[in-house]
DNA sequence: AGGAATCTTGCAATCGTTTGCAAAGAACGT
DNA sequence: ACGTTCTTTGCAAACGATTGCAAGATTCCT
């Protein structure tokens, strides 16, 4: 089927290839970016010694003279924690849907993890680097003001993460609040009459979720407390037991910020000898596979990231086509497992 | 400290940067580029104007002119499982490592997910684009002819994988025959008596470990049942299901393929009313965040990830410097904790 | 057959940066 | 003051593909 090096003559320019062919450059050119003004017999031969020497087109050059590269920049900036936090779980599974939601609209994926802390300028490096024809920025960590700034002046990029009121970025993302509203409305459906939030409210979208907890204890009357935690599973473990330690008989609900926190929580509460969902009620957010495999499974709000990962693809095109974009709110999900 | 947008004229090539500077574009490269041949203060004039204007230079051109990227593809073929199969957890991890090793050496990270079975041609493709200086696949999948063809004419190619006596390509992995090896020999002295391997025995990685707890089943004369399953999680749920319900009695310890199937199969023994590891032992593999929080806790056989990135990085750094490299074989490493 | 209309193709400039070569300028020694 | 070395800089040719323009080749019509 494929021959592969039958080619005595290694031909690695589209001028290579002109010579072989008897034509000139631009020809070659014309025929292989199938635009029609080129002979379909001349075409066709073209086309044939391409294939039978394995012949590609250099995208720098290309690229170059284009003036666009056919890339989408991927960057997640590691804000809060330094460390891979957020990413593992969900950040690097929205990853793989966007990987193959680009793919499948012929763009190349060109990903960059970045610590804003030790480079400030780390958005418009990327942008000016020329490498790269729009971005997608994976969550908005502590930089929504730098990513507003250069909102102003790029147009093809999309964030994912929390959207508030008035912003000047394309955000997409899941309706946070609403979901925190959820996640304390089924704890207390399920008797819980003493809230707690697991985990750390700095970052936009969990300070989001924080408060949908929030809106909704105030309405019903019922205390909600804050537990401050990392994320990296490591150093997680030991401040949620310390948590647990310390307010262990004040709750009898908790709302932990992702799925893997309330994995974690579960393991805790466990030793402590506290009974899901009779001492006290769970629940997540994400929906990661590991909520289903649970003891018991988990009772979580459930993001869309298939979804998610369309729409920022979907959005982006759009606005590399020159047109303006509103942010996209995904509505979140209530999954009733056996947590709360 | 940033100012941003203080250009009243926009700087976009390295020439408008000369005619401001008042030097010749080649000074200015020079002076960018660090080079020492040009003269201290001109060099600190143009960088000072270069900051003013936020003047980055153009990878694309500078990629053409210099043939070289400064980035690494990373591909992940998909073979046998079309969908994201074992990319979600291991794969994804590795990813992670992949793009802080590759920054901290000042390469950038292209990602590609590809389907073989409807690209035959997706290795060729990606390294004939021009746009990488080198490229890192991760996981051979059921193409290793196809690698070990490309191997021979294209050097700048590491592979995560299983390593076969007298392959072609420079691979890094963990020893999965030994990892095998050690997983059976845990589940023995724990008591088992009649072992199963849980999972697809057709990709390479988990063909070795099979043969691995083979050799030891065989060498201690004890039964191994291979039990082929899927990886993604939901088809692989009910298939554990159905294999445990035709295996129930015959079986007393099981060797999963991965922590991920390892957990799906914890789920599976408890519906089934069966104690872990009392009536049946359980060992995982790649010791996955994961594995510290089932219930019980996984014992299972630890794959060094971080080390396995930075292998694959520094290998194929030294094979961009031109270099021969071997394989580098990773030892994997027992995790006891409860479930064996 | 002659001229207009239509297809194909080649030419050459261009994208923005890098770099070999040589010229100009500075420094230095006698 | 003059010839020799260094430095520092500019010039111009790459890198490989694309594309506007115009010339050459065909086709078609009357």
């Amino acid at each position: 089927m494929s021959d592969g090096k039958s080619s005595r003559t290694t031909v690695r320019t589209i001028t290579d290839l002109a010579r072989i062919a008897g034509v000139s450059p631009g020809t070659v050119s014309r025929a292989l970016a199938g635009k029609s003004l080129v002979n379909t017999k001349t075409r066709e031969k073209i086309e044939a010694i391409a294939r039978e020497h394995g012949f590609r087109p250099n995208q720098m050059a290309s690229g170059l003279r284009r003036q666009k590269t056919g890339v989408i920049g991927v960057v997640i900036p590691l804000g809060h924690d330094t460390r891979q936090q957020i990413s593992d779980s969900f950040f690097m599974t929205l990853l793989g849907f966007l990987a193959d939601e680009l793919t499948a609209h012929g763009y190349d994926l060109m990903l960059r993890r970045v610590v804003p802390d030790e480079d400030a300028d780390w958005l418009d490096r990327f942008i000016g680097s020329g490498m790269i024809d729009g971005v997608i920025v994976i969550g908005q960590s502590d930089q929504f003001e730098r990513i507003e700034d250069v909102a102003d002046g790029y147009k093809p990029m999309v964030v994912w993460g929390n959207h508030t009121e008035g912003q000047r970025h394309c955000v997409v993302g899941t309706d946070n609040r609403l979901g925190g509203r959820l996640a304390a409305e089924r704890l207390i459906a399920a008797g819980a009459t003493r809230l707690a939030f697991l985990g750390d409210t700095g970052p936009m979208e969990f300070a989001a979720r924080y408060a949908g907890a929030q809106d909704v204890a105030t309405r019903m009357g019922v205390p909600l407390m804050a537990l401050p935690t990392h994320l990296s599973p490591d150093r997680a473990g030991e401040q949620i037991a310390r948590h647990l330690a310390a307010h262990a008989g004040a709750i009898d609900g908790i709302f932990a910020a992702t799925d893997t926190l309330a994995s974690l929580c579960l393991t805790a509460l466990r030793e402590r000898g506290l009974a899901v969902p009779d001492d006290v009620r769970l629940v997540g957010f994400d929906d990661l596979p590991i909520a289903r495999q649970t003891v018991p499974p988990l009772t979580t709000i459930r993001q869309d990231i298939a979804a998610g990962a369309r729409g920022l693809v979907q959005l982006l095109l759009r606005r590399l086509a020159g047109e303006e974009t509103e942010s996209l709110i995904l509505p979140p999900q209530l999954m009733i497992r056996q947590s709360a």
